[in-house]
DNA sequence: TGACATCTACGAAAGTCTTCGTATATGGTT
DNA sequence: AACCATATACGAAGACTTTCGTAGATGTCA
C-alpha cells in the first residue's frame, strides 16, 4: 500500500518554499508564500499542520515557533508527478511529453545539450 | 486571455475517451470507463453534463442519444498540463522535467531517436 | 397505442481543498 | 508580575469534485 500522497496545489507551493530554504517556520514560508499571492498568516499555518497530518512534513516543535522540513525531496516528488501526469494525460508516452516540454520551454543550448547526454545514457542502458 | 480551464482527474478520463472515439454518447464513454474503473452511468452523465457547462466537450443534441466531441484537441490539453507542471512543480525548468521522464519511463530506442531529431529541431531553431 | 428500455435533468450527499476568524498559549520586556 | 507581540490549535464556511438516486421524457416494438 503505497502511501502515494500526491500534494495539492497549494501544498506544493508551500513544499517549494520548505526546499528551498531547507527547514523554515510558518512565518518564514508566509512571508515568501505572501508575496507572490497574498494570502493569511493563519491559512499557511493551517495548510502546514494539514500536510503533517499527511506526513508531507516533519517539524521540530522544540521552540515556541515550530520549525518545518518537507519530508520528500523535491526530487522525489517530482518524480511521482510526473509519473502521475504520464499515466493520467500520456497514456505514458514519454515521446509525446518531452516533445510537449520543448515546444512549450524555450530551451537554452546549454539545457538541450544537457537533455543529449541524458539520452546517450538513456540509449546505453538500452543495449 | 484564454479561458485557461483545466480539467479534473475523472473530466481527463472522459476526454481521454473522446479523443479516441472522436464523438461518442454517454453510453459508449460509460461502457469503456466502466471496464477499468466500475462506475455508474448517471455519474458518467452529470459529468459531462458539467464539462459541456465549462466548455470542455460541446454536444449534439438533435437524437435522444446526444453526441458529445472534446472541445479541445489532446494536443492543446497535454500543453497546457505540462505548462502548468514546468510552473508549479518544476519552477520553468525543462532540463529537469526532460530529466525525470527519461528516468520513470523505460523508453524504446526508437523513441529516443525521436526524441533525438527534436532537440536538433529545437537547436535550429535556437540559432 | 401502450409498455418497456433507455435517455436526460437535477438535487443532493460525501469528500476534499482553501481560506480565515477566534480562542488560547507562550516568551520576552519593562 | 503584567503586558504585548507572536505562536499554535481548531472550527467552520464556501468552493469544488465525485458519486449516485430519482423523476420525468422519449423512441421502439409488439
Amino acid at each position: 500500500m503505497t502511501k502515494h500522497n500526491k500534494p495539492t496545489e497549494a501544498e506544493l507551493e508551500i513544499l517549494d518554499v520548505l526546499w528551498r530554504l531547507e527547514r523554515a517556520t510558518v512565518r518564514e514560508v508566509h512571508d515568501v508564500i505572501n508575496e507572490r499571492k497574498p494570502m493569511g498568516y493563519t491559512t499557511v499555518l493551517k495548510l502546514m499542520q494539514i500536510m503533517l497530518e499527511k506526513g508531507l512534513v516533519e517539524r521540530d516543535s522544540s521552540s515556541k515557533a515550530h520549525v518545518y522540513r518537507a519530508k520528500q525531496t523535491q526530487n522525489e516528488t517530482q518524480k511521482n508527478l510526473v509519473s502521475d501526469l504520464l499515466d493520467k494525460a500520456f497514456r505514458g508516452s514519454a515521446l509525446r511529453l518531452v516533445q510537449h516540454v520543448l515546444e512549450t520551454k524555450p530551451t537554452s543550448a546549454d539545457e538541450l545539450a544537457e537533455i543529449r547526454r541524458m539520452i546517450a545514457d538513456a540509449e546505453e542502458k538500452n543495449k
